[in-house]
DNA sequence: ACCATTGTACGACGATCATCGTACATCTGC
DNA sequence: GCAGATGTACGATGATCGTCGTACAATGGT
């Protein structure tokens, strides 16, 4: 299909804090690949999708972020083509103290 | 069919505790039926498996309680033709401190 | 304007999940 | 021995999951 449309690319949705639900988080991490990517973002801050040593392919990594995502996890910016991860540390301490400290300390 | 043996009702397979895995863990519990269980657990310490105010039938409990004590995050053992659940409590805090009360506190 | 890079949408596939009803085994009280 | 209680195995269903390949859009460098 052909372009039709300029696509807002910065405005990438997100759950807001009092969205972000336990059994949605409790879910996205119980995945290796997912909590794999998480632990890397306490290490290093930020990466781009790109930017992670996971065993899997491309679009499999996009299905994996968009979990993360919408289960409130981590927070996605537009960086030209790229897309900057970052852990909403504060909003999943806010929602649930200490609990993301304990699942990476337990990994 | 009709009963060919006698069940050994005590040996229930529950995994070692060096056999638990956080992703199963994690998994068992991003399930609200069954956060619920361990939730009630931690109250009230036991619970036959009819015990538990779950807006689930009794089949699909059983397949709870299976994949809880597959996860190694309940115990299970025969009493008559029920069976009493308690909380891996040592085991989950051995092998994941501080981990289970972090989610109980986030329910 | 072209090219490379990045990431996504879509559709497909096989596996897993959570649900249920049914039939049955086991145990215990009477 | 029978009845009731408890819980499971089995099979079924529809939904979800994690995987992948393909085609494409958007961005930025040249």
């Amino acid at each position: 299909m052909t372009a039709t449309a300029t696509q807002v690319t910065e405005d990438i949705a997100h759950p807001k804090r009092d969205q972000i639900e336990l059994g949605a988080v409790l879910h996205a991490l119980s995945d290796p690949v997912r909590l794999r990517i998480v632990a890397t973002l306490i290490a290093d801050g930020e990466h781009t999708c790109g930017g992670f040593d996971v065993p899997v392919t491309k679009s499999t990594c996009t299905h994996h972020f968009k979990i993360l995502r919408e289960a409130g996890v981590i927070h996605q910016r537009p960086q030209g083509t790229a897309r900057v991860n970052t852990l909403r540390r504060d909003d999943l301490e806010a929602r649930f103290p200490g609990l993301l400290d304990k699942i990476l300390q337990s990994a």
